[in-house]
DNA sequence: CTTATGACTTTCA
DNA sequence: CTGAAAGCCATAA
């Protein structure tokens, strides 16, 4: 039997840490954020952070609506892939409703983690 | 089943 | 300090 370095079968365990992922991001109090290192540490994978990317990546319109995405930022405090399309201007002004100051800087924002990253 | 890529993070030089 | 590479799990082809 070859070791699998990747599963293939991925969608076995039945609990995938997906789900956690989502309840962790919905824990996210208001005018608070956190990083997606932060959520997948939480969610159990400390280097699962591209996972959490792709959770959110993977989420309904509906979801997304029950799922405070906007309050998951990179490490650097600032919103990944230079913006996608017209969802970081939508977290943006989400985020300043809810009190988190939010710098904008070459078209990139940037959110002051010391005041405003979720702490556990 | 294998290879490649990704809303990331951390470590080494 | 900056830059490059590896690591991690899952999805797509």
């Amino acid at each position: 039997m070859k070791k699998n370095s990747q599963r293939q079968l991925s969608t076995k365990g039945g609990d995938n840490f997906y789900h956690r992922i989502y309840g962790m991001v919905k824990v996210i109090p208001p005018g608070k954020v956190a990083t997606y290192g932060q959520i997948a540490a939480l969610a159990g994978s400390p280097r699962g952070a591209r996972m959490v990317g792709w959770a959110l990546h993977v989420l309904s319109d509906e979801q997304l609506v029950h799922t405070p995405w906007h309050r998951v930022i990179n490490r650097e405090g600032r919103i990944s892939t230079t913006c996608f399309e017209h969802t970081c201007d939508e977290q943006a002004l989400l985020l300043k409703k809810e009190g988190v100051i939010v710098r904008k800087s070459k078209g990139n924002y940037w959110i002051d983690l010391k005041q405003f990253q979720w702490k556990v």
